[in-house]
DNA sequence: TTTTTTGTTCTTGTATACAAAATACACAAC
DNA sequence: GTTGTGTATTTTGTATACAAGAACAAAAAA
């Protein structure tokens, strides 16, 4: 419809939104760190009002808390929220396989088992960042894959939440081996369409992640 | 303006969200309604400001969407929203009926047992309202009881969205036994700490709501 | 020297004003 | 009668101003 040469399509709160989710998950902004809204609206160039109204969605989404009168903070994750939320994401991605292996078709999967093979790629090329970026796409198409809106959304949200314990997790090269490993079995019971295997090796890859990021919280 | 003696330690923007959520889940709003700013600002007898922020949140929940520069509408279910969200929150129940099992303190069971004790006195008067109460909060407190923030987290929004949907499906009278009777199977499992039939009955429940309001949506 | 109090400054919360976009409507052309 | 166009009106989006609250620091008292 709207195919304009321009690209501001999207709302100044949409873009506000995101470009502050990017700078909380990048780091930029420090977990615990209370948000200067005078600088940051400066930097962004934007005024006030979108600004506070992209916090808002932020602070429900669980990036950042809003204390009353007392300004927003990056919102901290102890070791037993980072727990918890693997401990949940793990249910929903053992969900989505299962759900997937019904109600994928055929060239679904087959694209999703050309996406790993992409990874190993960068893996055996020990390309970090671009195989994590594919490794996030991974766990995003998959859980496409199960056709269930809510889940995809749940989803969405604890992996940008856990975005930066993920990278760090990663970070620690002995691990790697392992994640490509549990991507193996995923990809197997993908293709057999076996549900219960494919369900069992998401939550189990995910347990892994925990074992993997656990020390460095 | 602040009526001074009253406890507000809430801030305003709290006040609004809650305020609004009880119109969309009473459905005061009608879902599919454009949300008039203009005569809810005067109602409510705040400004924009917090009222767009409440907005915002409101989004985030997934209780409505604002269309930029079209205003913002209660979001209206389909049936296939309806039934993804069962399908999560059923897996999510399931989960957090098992992990009670494991972590929960025989006082929060036994307390968990005299709510349902007190649920079964109103059912038996057929006193629909305080039973529908009682039904919401043994949901939410079982969920505690897996003491997992965010699965408690996620549980309560789903629960939101879906509140009016059980509302519904509620008012048939012949499926109102059902119910009683999967709580029986959870309270027991729940008392044995049985965690596998604890979540296989809450997943079941969850599995009958949708039997239940899937020809009212 | 330590603690409490008070005043100043900075930050946040709320209201309002202005700009931009969308909608509704009237009138003209086909 | 239908379609199109231009204008008026309404509604939304953004900016800014003002008020209220919290943090901080300096001065006075213990």
């Amino acid at each position: 419809m709207n195919t304009s040469l321009a690209i501001t399509n999207r709302s100044l709160h949409d873009q506000v939104v995101s470009r502050v989710r990017d700078l909380i998950i990048e780091g930029v902004l420090e977990p615990g760190s209370r948000i200067d809204e005078a600088s940051l609206i400066d930097e962004l160039g934007v005024s006030r009002t979108p600004f506070r109204e992209a916090l808002r969605t932020l602070a429900a989404e669980g990036l950042l808390i809003v204390r009353p009168s007392k300004g927003s903070v990056v919102r901290k994750l102890t070791p037993e929220d980072v727990f918890a939320m693997l401990e949940v994401l793990g249910h929903l991605e053992q969900l989505a396989g299962e759900l997937a292996c019904e109600r994928a078709s055929d060239e679904e999967i087959q694209a999703l088992v050309d996406l790993h093979n992409r990874m190993l790629v960068q893996y055996r090329a020990r390309d970090r960042m671009p195989y994590y970026k594919l490794n996030q796409e991974f766990h995003s198409r998959l859980t496409e894959l199960s056709k269930n809106d809510t889940l995809q959304e749940m989803q969405r949200n604890l992996q940008a939440r856990l975005k930066r314990i993920r990278y760090i997790g990663n970070q620690r090269p002995d691990s790697w081996a392992g994640a490509v490993e549990d991507h193996e079995v995923m990809v197997s019971a993908l293709k057999a369409r076996d549900g219960a295997r494919l369900g069992q090796a998401m939550a189990q890859h995910i347990a892994n992640t925990w074992d993997r990021v656990k020390d460095s919280i």
